[in-house]
DNA sequence: CTCATATTGTAGCCAAGACTACATTTTGAC
DNA sequence: GTCAAAATGTAGTCTTGGCTACAATATGAG
């Protein structure tokens, strides 16, 4: 999206929710790469459209964006695969969603809404709520 | 954002996703806007804008996308007003809001940290997830 | 090897949400 | 009552994320 504005001591909290958004997009994407190249071998632009629920161009776009972003490469026709840093943020997103559910779970949530919850919930968990989350989980098996 | 695609049945989770967060915002403005009427008797365009650190021109149109959607009314230097169902949405967020946050607060996040993940968590959780967190903080008091 | 089909890519359109720059209206100090 | 300053509104531009429609490339059946 645009540039921040001046962005004021209130205005903190709103402003990195909003440039979150973005960034949720790529760790959809980055996520589903990786689980198609584990699950796959191979990562389709038309796989990932159907997956995702996008046209396939929207699809494309959006791995442009990746490769803009440094996250993933591509060459026509061949696929598509993540870099190094598109593999570490895959990974740290996929701990991640784990977290999330296993918390949801813990709180009674039912494994679909779960995940479904989760899909949405994760982009926003700052790291200080991810730790606290761990210790949750710990401290209660 | 644009109509939704045929939508698959691997796509859902992801498509709902997607179209939740022009709601997202709309809840933000909402919410502050009751916030402001309240608190200040008068909510103003400046006011919102500086308070979510987007510019006014920004604000006023999202204010504009509000009133379209049939949530807020304003006549030109004259302030925002929520209609009926924005009202009703303000006060449904309100309660959400509270009960993510001292859901995260029970799970041993720190009350700041709870405060600012709440603002981007709340917009994700289903009802089915409400009821499971209000029956988790009953049970454990 | 050819050609139909499926996949992939490109182009062009749209709305949302953001910005800056400029215009208009209110408001308050005098 | 005037007029400068603050608030509000408008216009124009940008990127993102979405779509459809069409073009180009691979692939597989025969």
């Amino acid at each position: 999206m645009g540039k921040l504005p001046a962005e004021g001591t209130q205005a903190r909290r709103f402003g990195k929710t909003r440039s979150a958004q973005s960034t949720a997009l790529h760790e959809d994407y980055v996520e589903l790469i990786a689980d198609l190249l584990e699950g796959e071998g191979e990562a389709r632009p038309t796989d990932i459209a159907r997956r995702l629920g996008v046209s396939h161009a929207t699809a494309i776009k959006a791995i442009a964006r990746l490769k803009r972003a440094g996250l993933a490469t591509a060459r026509p026709y061949r696929g598509v695969f993540l870099t190094q840093k598109g593999q570490a943020l895959a990974e740290r997103v996929r701990l991640r969603h784990r977290l999330v559910v296993d918390v949801l779970r813990a709180l009674g949530v039912s494994s679909e809404a779960a995940e479904a919850d989760a899909e949405g919930i994760e982009h926003y968990v700052s790291e200080h709520t991810l730790k606290a989350f761990a210790q949750f989980l710990k401290s209660r098996q």
